[in-house]
DNA sequence: ATGTAC
């Protein structure tokens, strides 16, 4: 079954350059036996190949456990290209640009807030839009919105959502350099101009999560994470943003694929080299995108933390709660990487995989410094999810990047064939989790088994090294998209 | 993921 692909070590594969002619560079996936088999079975593998066929492409083309088909590129893939020789593509980056995961801790313990669970569930929909299409409480004119695109995290607290403190305990300090409002599209700002503060559809959620089992006691007490805690998770994206952003310029690429004449295996790898006028133009345009979704999850905690001032009728910073973290998994940047020794910078392309940057790097909060930064994998409604801690490991083997999430088996389509919503939900709450979502029929594409088991993914990740498990915790409540 | 279609 694994004939083709060679065995590095228990949860390494590797893809030779001998797999198709053409590739570039091998391909490296981080899978256990069966989450390997997942991977073929959807064709992923092919698209980790494809990737590697890249122009400036480096080292290698990157498949984290949780890989499966995406656009392209496969989901839960990580490119790095050279910034002198390589491309960039909006397929390496995904559609939701920036989406991505925070934590709100909270001094609070599970236990002692049973009775409120459903009140703060009931709370948090009442509170925050949710659903494809969804329109937000705030509406903004078109210069605020170029401003919130260039300011990223900052814009929302300055407009009284979301706290100071939380701007360093966001990726990039909640703001992507280099973003330019011009290079986004008429149809980016009547689609955005309405969305700050909006969940979304899909698998974006906000949850209501127990801290059950701390792995590493050390690194927990510096995250400030401990068990019988209840924290808050929230995902979400840039919405249509990021949606019409990532449309535009597929098409940009497409024409710049053929003026340029650039060799790629399959069409939705459209690419422009990152110093020519397209390249640079997707960036500027990428970086609008990422920073109106940094702005979107800000304004959220912002929700989440009224709605429990309101059911709890104490402030939230009495409550503790406090930003663990914000991660982008969808995202490209430019990044200084040691490559054979040498110190280079590159475009890092995540997409569907998480920054885990390890002990030291100063581009993480000084607080992290001494442990690597926060790492957080979502896992499906039903499960867990993981809070991991980046590794000198990843930084050495994957350009300091990770899993994101439990990562699907089974298509939307399938998944809505096969499993009835209203049994599902009921099925949660037996299990004491109490789930709100905006659209019953999406809510069949997101059940537990249309997706891998997350604790399976982490533990490759684990086991290889290239992130190391701190916390685990389980759902309680849920308010879906 | 997504005003699930230009």
């Amino acid at each position: 079954m694994f004939d083709v692909l060679e065995r590095i070590s228990k949860y390494t594969w590797r893809v030779p350059t001998s797999y198709r002619a053409g590739m570039r560079v091998p391909g490296i996936i981080y899978a256990s036996e069966g989450l390997l088999l997942k991977a073929r079975e959807d064709r992923a593998v092919e698209q980790v190949a494809n990737v590697s066929f890249l122009p400036g492409v480096v080292s290698a083309s990157y498949a984290m456990p949780d890989i499966h088909w995406g656009y392209g590129f496969p989901i839960g893939g990580v490119v790095a290209t050279d910034i002198e020789k390589g491309v960039i593509s909006p397929g390496g980056v995904g559609f939701d640009i920036n989406c991505g995961v925070r934590l709100l801790k909270t001094d609070l313990l599970a236990k002692e807030v049973e009775s409120k669970l459903e009140k703060i569930v009931y709370e948090l929909a009442r509170n925050i839009p949710k659903g494809v299409g969804s329109r937000g409480r705030i509406k903004i004119n078109r210069k605020e919105m170029e401003r919130l695109m260039v300011d990223g995290a900052a814009w929302a607290v300055k407009n009284g959502y979301g706290w100071p403190e939380d701007i360093e305990h966001i990726e990039e300090k909640g703001r992507l350099e280099g973003a330019d409002p011009s290079k986004v599209s008429e149809r980016v700002y009547e689609r955005g101009q309405d969305q700050p503060g909006t969940l979304g559809g899909g698998n974006h959620f906000v949850e209501i999560q127990e801290v059950v089992e701390v792995f590493d006691e050390k690194v927990a007490g510096v995250f400030g994470l401990f068990s019988g805690q209840l924290v808050i998770m929230i995902h979400s994206g840039s919405r249509g943003v990021g949606h019409q952003t990532c449309s535009d310029y597929i098409k940009v690429m497409d024409r710049a694929v053929r003026s340029l004449g650039i060799s790629i295996p399959d069409r939705q790898l459209g690419c422009a080299p990152i110093k020519s006028k397209e390249g640079r133009d997707y960036y500027s345009a990428m970086a609008c995108a990422v920073n109106y979704a940094f702005v979107n999850r800000e304004i959220l905690a912002h929700w989440v933390r009224e709605s429990f001032e309101r059911v709890f009728n104490k402030s939230a910073k009495s409550m503790g709660m406090n930003l663990l973290y914000d991660v982008c998994h969808n995202i490209a940047k430019i990044e200084e990487h040691i490559v054979d020794g040498k110190a280079r910078n590159v475009c890092v392309h995540r997409k569907g995989a998480t920054r885990a940057f390890g002990p030291g790097n100063t581009l993480i909060p000084p607080p992290y410094r001494t442990t690597g930064q926060p790492v957080l994998v979502p896992g499906d409604m039903g499960s867990a999810s993981y809070v991991l801690v980046g590794t000198a490991r990843a930084m050495s083997e994957t350009f300091g990047s990770t899993c994101h999430g439990a990562g699907r088996v089974m298509s939307r389509s399938q998944a809505k064939k096969r499993i009835r919503s209203h049994e599902l939900k009921s099925d949660l709450e037996s299990r004491g989790i109490k789930v709100i979502a905006g659209n019953m029929a999406l809510l069949a594409e997101e059940a537990p088994a249309a997706y891998k088991d997350v604790s399976q993914v982490v533990e490759v990740c684990h086991e290889t090294g290239i992130s190391t498990k701190v916390a685990k915790t389980r759902p309680l409540g849920v308010l879906k998209g």
